[in-house]
DNA sequence: TTGAGTGCAAACTTTTTGCAATGTT
DNA sequence: AACATTGCAAAAAGTTTGCACTCAA
């Protein structure tokens, strides 16, 4: 299965990481590992500490943290802030290819879209301010005409 | 002088905008929209709550949310969520041409810049998803180079 | 054995809400 | 006078921290 290589493949880079690192191998560590990999959407902390509760994986808020911000460190997640919700919203960082997001301001539904012209931009950018660009996040926000998008009046 | 201008319009379009809404000319609306136009910066609802107490202008923070909400929701003022830090940022609308941000991750500065071609894939994702744009966000996320940076060693 | 990592609860930060007081219309 | 708006303080929402306990190395 295509998500099971790509947990497999961010496993073995944790491994190697923690081990470089002189971290601990916790239980917690793989297994939000793989809950997030298990998944294809943008997930807030909070509801990936549900789903692993549900699962009879208990783990505490501070770990899912810890551990989110250890996972985005090492690239295998990638954490996104975006403007329509508080939250932090993450997504594993392979299997997926690299993506923008439109994000709809009615139901909060996020599309994802490609478009190599972003990353031109980013280019020249870099070369003309000579900075060293780390990463770039395009989001749309609009009207999504999708069903059971709830419009609000105000909005129309 | 230039932002007064910007400043005028702005108070223009909410006077206007507040009769039509049925709305009341209280005086915190209009030293807040006077506050914030004085300001050419990406501030926190926080800083400017702190710039009217310091001006001897005291308004309740709820007073100062609510507010920036009527704001944005005119189009007076452009919120922001930038990823690095947890509160919104926000800047007036009039007298700044459209800019996306170049956020530096060591020292949290921000540089403004302008590319035509966003505008260009914001159409072209618009027309291909039949969607209506509302607005988008392009930021980039970088290490700038100038002086005062505190480049963090992990970073480098 | 040892200290990195965890769980829990308390603290913290940003934003929202409830309600009585105020002031615009 | 009516009621939208304000101030204040308390609550919410998301995240971080302190500390004692646990378990990977």
């Amino acid at each position: 299965m295509y998500a099971k290589n790509d947990f497999q493949k961010a496993k073995a880079i944790l491994d190697a990481r923690i081990e470089e690192m002189g971290l601990r191998k916790t239980v917690e560590r793989y297994k939000i590992l793989e809950e997030i990999y298990s998944r294809d959407d943008h997930f807030e902390a909070e509801e990936l500490y549900d789903d692993l509760k549900e699962k009879n994986f208990s783990v505490s808020k501070a770990t899912v943290y810890n551990c989110l911000d250890l996972l985005v460190d090492l690239g295998l997640i990638i954490r996104h802030q975006f403007g329509n919700t508080h939250a932090a919203r993450y997504e594993r960082a392979f299997g997926r290819k690299q993506h923008s997001h439109l994000i709809c301001v009615n139901c909060n539904r996020v599309l994802e879209f490609c478009d190599p012209r972003i990353q031109t931009i980013q280019n020249s950018i870099a070369e003309f301010y000579q900075t060293n660009i780390i990463e770039h996040s395009l989001i749309l926000y609009g009207q999504c005409q999708k069903e059971g998008c709830k419009h609000h009046p105000e909005n129309q």
